[in-house]
RNA sequence: GCGCCCGUAGCUCAGUGGAUAGAGCGCUCGCCUCCGGAGCGAGAGGUCGCAAGUUCGAAUCUUGCCGGGCGCGCCA
């Protein structure tokens, strides 16, 4: 339980309580939530505007009532409580509230924000799998910001989470990169819809008898070169996968895993033969056509693999799958979907997340790329240049749909103009100020606020303290949110608010110092429960935490 | 043509039914006897693309337009 849950029960319960009394209808969930302004209390809820349809009477006079259940309730944590504009309640809390609320903040320690998930889920979440053609490219990188980060958040939340990166190591495009390694191993030009790249000379050079070798065997040997390069960036960004799933291995064995999938769609009578080629019936589930799984010619295509691979995730066990796709996939989403069910599978359990594009801009102009024609910029490079921290917070800053310019020049300042230097800054600034108090007064701090000896002071709150403790046992909703919504966005934007709480904060209230020492306790505690929360924020978003920059 | 995503401050973007729509950057003005100035404060800046609808209440939900991105293969 948390500060703000204990309120919000009690808010529930309080309307429970008036409904029960004229009318029945459970409506929806009242909101308890930080009003924008000041003025309007610690807190607000809408609960009396909700309940008036049923409770048949005018919100504001309901707002009255479940405000004087909410003071029986309560007792003194709330102060006071006011009616305001078309019948929201406004809480006024009291500090020893506050300062509960801060004892139990710390606590809940390293869990603190944990474990909300209900009910808790295995889940899959797939991200990158960029063709292994070439180097992770920096736009791939907000893929692995992304899918790295949302991981985080869900196995904070609660949920068991394991990172797959899907291989493409099959199929006409690694031909075409053997094929290019070739023709650039004998100074030719590579072929039409060949890779272009430096790289693939480097490729090239790295293999005995590339000249003449076979496209095939130099295919293989190609990916797998490139396959490592691409776990060291990965690994460099800090992303670490749980397996890197080769689609060749859909293929092998007795029977495949193709063979299975093919077998599970056939025993629910979805596929048919038709000029020669194998077809699902995606049409059935949704999708606008129908799919082919295998060619007239009798090669596979890229849509079996994928079946193949949906079927594989199915037999292991995980009850939900979330993979992240780029936009140009986006018209996968509904043949997936399709094919989930066609296998018996529920299809809201394959959940498809479209990433958008990102673009380089620097001196205001977007950077091109292609992949095939060589041009673009790695993710190596990126890192090069503005840094792990930079390029993960900027990238995890904004919704998943949403496209974005990543501004290089803001990126590369390790100035205040920076966001991710602002909250390192905070973070770094308390651990400053912690080592200043000393460790055994910290310890002797963190003991007083946990004992209430601190909270026993006679001196009020400051207005930026109680700001700051709000910020924090915000904390909780806010990986929830960020969990549910599948949006390390949320989280993001909050390391910012909680860094400018606390910044604040120490502006307006000395700690080192400050008197009396119950007063310096209690500051000295808030602060460390701001650096942990700042560090667990940006920890969730694979962001590191310096104590000095 | 059809489908998906987006349209909010000069720029990049938050805000999935609530009160006077926010942040960062940029711009203007101000602040270094002070625990980290890599900082802080104040200010200017908006027909939330347009138009209807739903309701006590809409940036948010519905529909139709307009603008931008992406996709629509027995390619991957």
């Amino acid at each position: 339980m948390t500060p703000l849950r204990d309120l919000r029960t009690a808010v529930e319960d309080a309307s429970a309580a008036l409904r029960s009394d004229e009318a029945k209808q459970p409506g929806a969930l009242p909101a308890v939530e930080r009003p924008k302004r000041d003025g309007f209390g610690d807190y607000s809820t809408n609960a009396a505007m909700l309940l008036a349809p049923s409770v048949g009477k005018p919100p504001r006079e309901i707002a009255e009532r479940l405000g004087e259940e909410l003071s029986n309730r309560l007792g003194d944590s709330l102060v006071r409580f006011e009616v305001a504009g078309p019948g929201f309640l406004n809480l006024f809390l009291a500090d020893d509230w506050h300062a509960t609320a801060l004892a139990e903040v710390l606590a809940a320690g390293d869990a603190f924000g944990a474990g909300g998930a209900d009910p808790a889920e295995r889940i899959l979440v797939e991200f990158v799998s960029a063709n292994p053609t070439g180097p992770v490219v920096a736009a791939s990188g907000r893929h692995a910001a992304f899918g790295d980060a949302l991981a985080r958040i869900l196995a904070h939340h609660g949920h068991e989470v394991a990172r797959e990166y899907y291989l493409n190591d099959a199929g006409s495009q690694i031909r075409k990169l053997g094929e290019s390694v070739r023709a650039r191993a004998r100074g030719e030009a590579v072929p039409e819809g060949g890779y272009e790249g430096d790289y693939v000379l480097d490729i090239a050079n790295a293999l005995p008898n590339a000249a003449e070798e076979d496209p095939d065997v130099l295919a293989q040997a190609a990916v797998a070169l490139m396959y490592e390069r691409i776990k060291v960036t990965l690994l460099r960004f800090g992303v670490h996968f749980d397996r890197f799933f080769s689609e060749k291995t859909l293929y092998e064995g007795d029977p495949t895993p193709v063979q299975r999938a093919y077998a599970e769609l056939e025993r629910h009578g979805h596929v048919y033969r038709s000029d020669g080629a194998l077809w699902l019936r995606t049409t059935a589930f949704g999708d606008d056509k129908d799919r082919v799984l295998e060619r007239s010619n009798g090669e596979p295509t890229y849509f079996t693999s994928d079946v193949a691979y949906l079927e594989d995730k199915r037999e292991r066990g995980f009850q939900r799958q979330i993979d992240v796709f780029g936009a140009d996939h986006h018209g996968y989403v509904a043949r997936l979907k399709a094919a989930m069910e066609a296998l018996g599978g529920d299809p809201s359990t394959l959940e498809i997340l479209v990433m958008q594009f990102v673009h380089l801009v620097e001196r205001g102009e977007r950077a091109a790329m292609s992949k095939r024609r060589g041009i673009f910029n790695t993710l190596d490079e990126l890192i090069d240049d503005i840094g792990v921290d930079a390029a993960r917070f900027f990238m995890l800053q904004r919704s998943h749909d949403t496209t974005v310019d990543l501004d290089l020049d803001l990126a590369r300042e390790q100035t205040n103009e920076n966001p991710v230097y602002y909250v390192q800054y905070a973070h770094a600034r308390i651990a400053s100020v912690l080592a200043r108090a000393g460790e055994a007064r910290v310890a002797e701090a963190l003991a007083a606020v946990a004992a209430g000896a601190a909270s026993e002071g006679t001196t009020a709150l400051e207005p930026a303290e109680r700001a700051l403790i709000k910020k924090l046992i915000a904390f909780p909703d806010e990986v929830a949110e960020a969990a549910e919504r599948r949006a390390p966005h949320r989280i993001a934007a909050y390391a910012l608010e909680l860094a400018q709480d606390f910044t604040a904060f120490y502006r307006d209230c000395r700690v080192v110092g400050a008197e009396p020492a119950s007063v310096e306790s209690f500051r000295i505690a808030l602060s460390v429960a701001a650096q942990r929360t700042i560090a667990q924020a940006l920890g969730l978003l694979g962001v590191s935490a310096p104590t000095s920059m």
